[in-house]
DNA sequence: GATGAATGAGACTTCATTCAT
DNA sequence: GATGAATGAAGTCTCATTCAT
């Protein structure tokens, strides 16, 4: 047990040192060798745990992914009303972004690069399934205008994209007062009017 | 006058060749080889027209982003409503994501990794001003919510972005229709509520 | 032990290279490539023991300074009398100029060129002092005129510096008689007259 | 003549830039563009005044040989006594070296690295009969010991080389007295013993 | 004669990956 | 399992030289 311990420290030592680097010297400027030194192990050491420079990156990519999933979820139950439900999820997410940075700053960087192949890619969507169901089940309700889930996906989480950023770079900061702002010009942008 | 023509086109066919480049491959996998040689030159004629590869990607992301604003504010004026004002140029913005997927592909890699320098970044951001004035009518005239400029442009611009996204990874069409329910969605977001 | 001795094979295997390429075509005609070609390892190997080219040479440089100085006071005591002692320095000197062809034509290229930094120039002198000393004492006793340390040694040294040369290029040799009579010149130039 | 004029003036022009730059980075780090440009010439307008940069180099070390030969000769004349004549040129000498400091480290470098051809630097040696005749009739006359040319040469001018570069790095100067200084100890090594 | 844009060759250096230990 | 020395391949950039104008 102490063994496989020791293997999982490894492990995410090396999946934390990736993303720290990537993150703050973008992917081709990360070398192994920099990411073994930061974890604390010896370069050749990276490959008893990863294939290559690729998976090594796949791999984090899929696990920030779920873990942001995770995140988003947290204290969101399908007996909620849409609304409240989209509240929480909402929130979640907000705070995942701004709280979050390196993981929140990584998927950005991933998204919007051919750094992660598409396959992984549709695979880190997986499990966003449940914000999918609230949407089908607001707009049989009439409470959601009956858009695609795309677009209701691109106002509910990118619009929080651009002020992580902001706010990563130092140049705006998303408060209390205008989370709940954001949220309110979210839910107008996607309910029903009246 | 054909001399000057020549060296034109030689610099805008680097300029091209690494946009083609860094779109499909990402900044570090676009080597200066590649480059010249989409471009139609040898290696060391990159050197003529830019210091080093940074330059040469700095370069691009300017004239790009001054290629985006001149499109954004086409048929604009000041005359105009708040509201038809801002939907010329929302229209203008969505029309430059959709049909010069290139260039937007390309500023979105750009804006989401430290590929670029800060000082660059900011540099681009100076041609945005007419909309920002637009909105600070808007505000005065109580048209549009007093919300920071940062989370009025998450709501304009960045969804956008997204289903740019999608639709160059052949995920998702956004057609005209699209457009004018993405556009309400936009302006719902932002437009003071009665 | 095996190891270490390995490590320091290629080190100096690399060191001997150099001074080798450096003195038969000089420091920008002597390619990292080559180097590694002659010392027989891959040219990524040479930074492993080595920053850059740069680095190579400066320690190349002080580790033949560091072999010349070691050389000059072999058998030398402080016990001896000025001109005793001054003796076996000298001739100590001029057989290792006329004898350590390899390293005392690279001294000579490093001290007249911008190739080597001056703050390593200056960190090759150190070794000197038991010189500096006798010259002190002989200027004391009244057998060595009062002559700056800088003049001292111009008339010390730099003489042997062109007969070596000479040497090198096959155009004159320096025999025992003629070490003895240079000596004597020498040893006229510094002292005091009767 | 104008236009002859003019030739000669980039002709030289060039040669001045070279001894510059070499000066100031060694031979490979003085790239013809950049001596093109402190000339105020195209790099290709080089090539119509000179065969190649090793053309270059070498017109420029034997036009700054002869420069030197010329001063260090300047009042001479057979008709002095061997000493009186030796202290003219000595002077001439030292007073060359400690003044014409770009054309002196130019030549201080060219004598200690391959840059120079061996022919070149031959040809180079050609205008120093007088001095060879001087030390000819010197050992005649008993007042000279009767030593190789390449000793004589070695005591007479290489302390001066060294000191010269002394002073050249700020390190140490070479006063009307020191000069004097070093004239005796030159002249009291080569000088017969009574 | 003069130019300067253009380039082939080659310089230094980095890095993902392997392999003997 | 873990290492770190070693390297082949490749990257960025420089430079002496040429050639059409």
């Amino acid at each position: 047990m102490e063994k496989k311990e020791k293997i999982t420290n490894k492990r995410s030592a090396l999946l934390n040192a990736t993303l720290t680097l990537v993150n703050n010297h973008g992917f081709h400027n990360a070398p192994m060798s920099k990411i073994a030194n930061l974890a604390g192990v010896a370069p050749a050491t990276i490959y008893l745990y990863f294939e290559n420079k690729q998976d090594l990156v796949n791999k984090l990519y899929l696990e920030v992914k779920e873990d942001f999933s995770t995140a988003a979820f947290e204290g969101y139950s399908e007996n909620l009303s849409v609304k409240d439900g989209f509240e929480i999820i909402w929130f979640n997410i907000a705070n995942y972004k701004l709280n979050q940075i390196k993981e929140s700053n990584f998927l950005a960087q991933c998204d919007n690069s051919p750094m992660i192949e598409e396959a992984i890619r549709i695979e880190g969507l997986k499990h966003l399934q449940p914000l999918l169901d609230l949407w089908s089940r607001g707009k049989k309700e009439g409470v959601i205008k009956p858009l695609s889930d795309y677009v209701l996906y691109a106002f509910t989480v990118y619009p929080l994209s651009f002020l992580q950023g902001m706010q990563e770079r130092g140049i705006y900061t998303l408060d209390e007062a205008g989370k709940v702002e954001s949220f309110t010009a979210t839910w107008n942008a996607i309910k029903t009017e009246k």
